[in-house]
DNA sequence: ACGCCTACCTGCTTGC
DNA sequence: TGCAAGCAGGTAGGCG
């Protein structure tokens, strides 16, 4: 999908152009969009009328929080993209499901893989980690129903971006996995939002092998893993995303970040610290690119 | 815990 | 030109 840096530009689209918009209508064309258990027409009935409070992320989730509590989550996956279209755009066969705004609007969730899912949660659950206001919450939350959005992210690792996400809290956490760094970076339990482009990117910027068990790493194998994972991201929200086919912002437009990639999809082009071919090898059946000078497999002191 | 497989979907690119 | 195979930003579930 989408990453975090894509996830993030939609978001911040969303707040600035629906945030006190209404939806005064769903219409849904593809019903599995809608997350089970729900039935696509009773999340239409349940969702005209809300009005949209702000618009944040978790993860690679869009979390649309409406003024009543209750919160919509939009999970791009591969293909999906929320597009705020004015009055009078020609429709999109893509759309799966089109909300319209009172303002004659439509805020539309397009998907050619069909691979997204939307949801409606009940409001509290979001608030019940580490507000201090748990046990209210939850049961707010579970008298408005019986899925809580807290089910969604529980399982999700730290967001890379957040301040209490140091150095020393990822060497805690990567000294106690076997795994190849690769696939670490895609698991998202392990670390929420990063997804193939910014794993090969960060191990790049970091020197890193992407086959290197995670517990061989050194105290400054760590570090440079960590600078390099924020640092890509960051790179790619203030690029507004990297851009291959489907990915759009908002707006509908791409993002600049694709031009700036190191490695990714770069095949045989020459590295651009070293000059030699960059490789392709498959990780967890992921498509891994890499240079081979520049990480090496085992670990090698940087001077800088 | 880890790694591998299949499934979910459609469209684009590549090679014969 | 046609056609089949391979590829794609993600994740869930199953097996060993």
């Amino acid at each position: 999908m989408p990453e975090l840096p894509e996830v993030e530009t939609v978001a911040r689209d969303l707040q600035r152009w629906v945030a006190g918009a209404t939806i005064t209508r769903a219409t849904v064309t593809w019903d599995r969009t809608i997350r089970h258990p729900q039935p696509a027409e009773r999340f239409a009935a349940e969702i005209a009328g809300a009005l949209i409070h702000r618009v944040g992320r978790r993860a690679k989730t869009v979390l649309i929080h409406l003024a009543d509590g209750r919160i919509m989550t939009v999970a791009l996956r591969m293909t999906g993209a929320l597009i705020v279209a004015p009055a009078g755009t020609p429709p999109d066969p893509y759309a799966r499901v089109v909300f319209d705004l009172a303002d004659g609007r439509e805020l539309r969730y397009r998907d050619v893989r069909k691979f997204g899912r939307i949801g409606l949660w009940p409001g509290g659950g979001m608030r019940s980690v580490g507000a201090g206001r748990g046990a209210r919450s939850r049961r707010v939350a579970e008298s408005a129903g019986r899925y809580r959005i807290g089910e969604v992210f529980s399982g999700h690792g730290p967001e890379p971006l957040a301040r209490s996400f140091s150095a020393a809290r990822l060497a805690e956490r990567l000294s106690r996995r076997s795994a190849k760094l690769k696939t670490l970076l895609l698991d998202q339990s392990f670390i929420a939002g990063v997804g193939n482009i910014y794993a090969d990117e960060a191990l790049w910027r970091a020197r890193l092998h992407p086959l290197r068990r995670a517990d061989t790493l050194t105290p400054d194998e760590v570090r440079r893993l960590h600078r390099a994972v924020r640092q890509v991201l960051r790179q790619g929200i203030h690029n507004r995303g990297s851009s291959f086919s489907d990915y759009v912002g908002a707006d509908g437009l791409p993002g600049d970040n694709a031009e700036r990639l190191m490695v990714y999809r770069r095949t045989e082009q020459p590295c651009y610290r070293c000059g030699r071919p960059i490789r392709r090898i498959v990780v967890g059946q992921r498509s891994t690119h890499f240079c081979p000078h520049c990480q090496p497999e085992l670990s090698q002191p940087v001077e800088s």
